[in-house]
DNA sequence: TTGATTTGGAAACGTTCGTTCCCTAATTAA
DNA sequence: TTAATTAGGGAACGAACGTTTCCAAATCAA
């Protein structure tokens, strides 16, 4: 958002005040939020309050509601990515790799983080109908996931830890289902003990 | 609701105006509203309209908005699970049952239905942190459906079509986890191919 | 220094929300 | 018939919502 301008003259500062917030930090917050009470309970006084700023100067730095929300959903997703993919590298076969994956999910599924929720978990269902471009956010959110997922799988299958009856694509929509729904049941409040026996169960997905 | 008296004058009607609204159509119509649209961002006038009531109606029948929520969710359950049990009644072997559950929410999962989404699903989304009451209904719609999958995979270990080395519980929460987010998914508009070869790939659950 | 530009913040705005009130209609009990 | 009771419906209400406006503060360009 900011530095976008890869002329030259690209890194100077813009004129006029410059921002004093950090707008990471407030993403996180307006996440938070957001992912606590879902998007339409969520309102301006709560974000304004959580943030630390005030109503005019959200709506300086975003241009509405929903632009808070489309900004903290792309940081979500980019601190997401980047801890999954850091899980996923530390493991060397492609069916290990595909248990880190899950036990991502799973470790986001019980106590506090659980009863937060996931962001994309949430999207797909406060914007069901109208909003299609909030939906199609959502939508190439899952399908990120889904394709990462067919890739390990096939990972797997080349260096012979994962069957290769499994169909990938199959597979990786299953599992897709299955991390989210790992979601949605950890807004429930479940144990770290329930959650990783279920992820251990998921991992027959690749049998 | 009604006709909670058991004593002997029980069937007699109450006395007053008689409901003059047909209960079950106007929670279908409720039903319709909530699942597609979530709690908060359903309106009393969507509502109104939907159900064909005008607002001092809907709150002599029910208390306020969440009564109307409430009860429509008790219906909701009580539909759902007949039809539920009924694909699992036409199943004979134990694995059968576990497939015939499973394929009962793939075909929620695609088109109007998926997109319309589960109301117990977006429930879990909208009463995350207050209203203990509500969250509280949807565990144990939660936990019924775990206990029934949990039930079904004992009967397939004792008629022999599941392996006795699946932990029935661990497995029945795996299977909720997938059933649920097949209905998550299901709202971004999947094919019905898709999805039922999700249903199937996630048969080796049972494996 | 001056002017242009942008941010920060608080107050104010119009709208919509959930809810209540009140009047009329329909029924039972006496 | 009359009184009591309950449902139906629409108008009205206060509160809260998302948003805009306005002014002071901070920075850059000249």
């Amino acid at each position: 958002m900011t530095v976008a301008n890869l002329t030259p003259e690209a890194k100077t500062r813009s004129r006029g005040r410059p921002r004093a917030f950090d707008m990471d930090a407030a993403l996180d917050a307006a996440l938070r939020v957001f992912s606590e009470r879902g998007y339409h309970a969520a309102s301006i006084s709560e974000l304004t309050e959580a943030m630390g700023l005030a109503s005019g100067s959200i709506y300086k730095a975003f241009k509405d509601k929903r632009g808070i929300f489309l900004t903290a959903f792309a940081h979500y997703r980019k601190l997401g990515r980047r801890r999954l993919e850091a899980m996923i590298a530390s493991a060397k076969t492609g069916r290990e790799k595909v248990f880190q994956m899950v036990m991502y999910y799973a470790e986001l599924s019980y106590g506090e983080a659980g009863r937060k929720g996931c962001l994309v978990v949430g999207g797909a269902n406060d914007f069901g109908l109208l909003d299609e471009e909030a939906a199609a956010h959502v939508v190439t959110a899952f399908t990120a996931d889904e394709k990462l997922m067919a890739d390990l799988i096939r990972i797997g299958q080349e260096d012979g830890t994962i069957p290769k009856t499994v169909d990938p694509d199959a597979a990786a929509l299953a599992f897709l289902c299955f991390t989210k729904g790992l979601r949605v049941i950890g807004k429930t409040g479940r144990s770290r003990e329930e959650m990783l026996s279920a992820a251990e169960a998921g991992m027959k997905l690749v049998t």
